[in-house]
DNA sequence: AGAATGGATAGGCATTTCCTATGGGACTGT
DNA sequence: ACAGTCCCATAGGAAATGCCTATCCATTCT
């Protein structure tokens, strides 16, 4: 049993002839005649009276009908649905941070964007770079924020490139190098450094910029965020790296900005290859990238 | 989009890969991909998304499920319901019937068919023989039992022959001829005649008689049943012919069969040539049949 | 790294649907 | 009563479509 036969039948039905279902349904009337008697064989039933030169549904094709009618017009009602599910900009939206970017960076784009899409929730998570793919990978992240490039090989996931912000030395306002404009990390090669976790992607940025300026830090503390470490910077127990959105006016801090070439952390928007996205999920993705093409150079540089 | 393809469909996403579904469906893998496609396409969206080697539903492919499996399911339904409606016994019969047989014919044979199906509701209309034709045009009767053979040319209606009856003179007890063992319609033709009205096909079968026998009958009363003009017959107004089923004791009546070759009446079934009949309507017309089969002598004599 | 798995693609075969032309039965009008 | 018309069924051939096998490519497992 096929669509078309059902519309067949229908129209059929409708319009009391063979012919005039002919006229209406753009076929010929031979067609008709061959596609009912398929169906009729099928069901192992009549579902038309031949006589004389009029036709009539039997009862069994009275009692079809409806059926057939509610089939065709679920199939229209499910093709609209999809229609209007792909056009349509509502659905939710789940979105993944590392939380070194999460304070400083989503906050205002998310205001942005359900002001301006208040029918799509958008849910954040907040997670370390590795357990943000592995979500990603399981469907329950549709994009993520991180630093990019991915350590990933193939082409797994596919990075659209956000912003590109500068690192500074965070330093004690008493310490000798304070009042500089800028240094380099040689500069700062004994000193006590005080960094984030293992695990944090960040971490690796700072540790690879030095492996680039050839020193080798001495790790005197270590922590989960920004904040803790810069307090004990302002107590002057050491020196850190730090990206640009994460400054701070803080009393007992002076910023330098690092003038090792390379000294930088590119973020980007990420989602996994292959994976389609909905509407509304796209509409996260270029209100992303397009609210930082308008701003690049403040956050930037 | 067809339904092979929404069963492809559904077989994918509740296996969850086009291998696995191809093993389930009896169809090969690059079928499955094939069709896919195309109802994608003729979607205008993604179903799936193809991540590396793994098959997963997109939000929309989500959504469409469903409905794919209740168009399946609906399918299904109404194809059964089908088979349901052309195996068992239920539904209603209308069948009709001309004045000078429902009265003596029909009520036992309705009573035994009732008794035997009873989830089948036999509605009876009474018409005049060409009314009912009309009504077997409209589809309105299914059925019509009626004197046989019909005057219409062409094979418009199919008869089913079920008794032949003989004729009848009805006669005042009194009256010269009423000792005889039977008598031809030559010896009555100086008597008045009560016969049926005009319309009632018995009167035609009557005056068919009279005519075979060169008998102009002198007609003096008409009525619609034959009860009246028996009442008539036994106050001596006249002679009348009857036929054997609608013989009534009486007190001041006498029948005499009539001797003239083919002085009977022929009853048949009659439905409209080219309409299907349902398992219902099929069983009352062998229950009329069959039933009559069993005691013909009783009545034909 | 090599083998295995899973989906996409290409090309050919078989089925099926559709068409035109034609047949046959039944109604219509002269 | 007759030809003409209307309508559905049938026949045969052309086009489209679904399905298959073989192969390719990427990913995943050993």
């Amino acid at each position: 049993m096929e669509f078309h036969q059902l519309r067949y039948f229908c129209a059929i039905a409708d319009s009391g002839g063979f012919s005039r279902a002919a006229r209406l349904t753009h076929v010929s009337q031979p067609s008709l005649s061959q596609q009912i008697h398929k169906l009729e064989e099928e069901l192992g039933a009549q579902l038309f009276d031949r006589i004389g030169r009029t036709v009539r549904l039997t009862e069994l094709g009275r009692a079809f009908l409806p059926r057939a009618r509610a089939l065709l017009s679920d199939l229209e009602a499910a093709r609209s649905a999809v229609a209007e599910g792909s056009t349509s900009i509502t659905g939710s939206v789940c979105v993944g941070v590392i939380p070194t970017i999460a304070p400083y960076f989503l906050p205002p784009l998310l205001a942005t964007f359900s002001r301006k899409y208040p029918q799509a929730p958008v849910t954040v998570v907040e997670e370390i770079t590795p357990l943000l793919l592995e979500r990603m990978r399981s469907g329950a992240i549709d994009i993520a924020v991180v630093a990019v490039p991915l350590q990933t090989r193939g082409h797994e996931f596919q990075s659209f490139p956000l912003i590109e912000e500068k690192l500074y030395a965070a330093l004690p306002r008493q310490h000798a190098l304070a009042k500089r404009r800028s240094l380099t990390l040689g500069e700062l090669h004994d000193e006590p450094f005080l960094l984030l976790r293992d695990g944090h992607c960040f971490r690796e940025t700072a540790v690879a910029a030095c492996k680039r300026a050839r020193v080798q830090p001495k790790i005197i503390f270590e922590s989960g965020q920004f904040s803790s470490i810069l307090s004990m910077v302002c107590s002057g127990l050491g020196v850190s790296i730090i990206p640009a959105m994460a400054l701070e006016k803080r009393n007992g801090c002076q910023f330098v900005p690092l003038a090792d070439g390379r000294a930088t952390r590119a973020i980007g928007a990420v989602t996994l290859n292959g994976r389609s996205l909905s509407r509304v999920q796209q509409a996260f993705l270029t209100h992303l990238t397009a609210k930082l093409a308008s701003k690049p150079t403040r956050l930037a540089r």
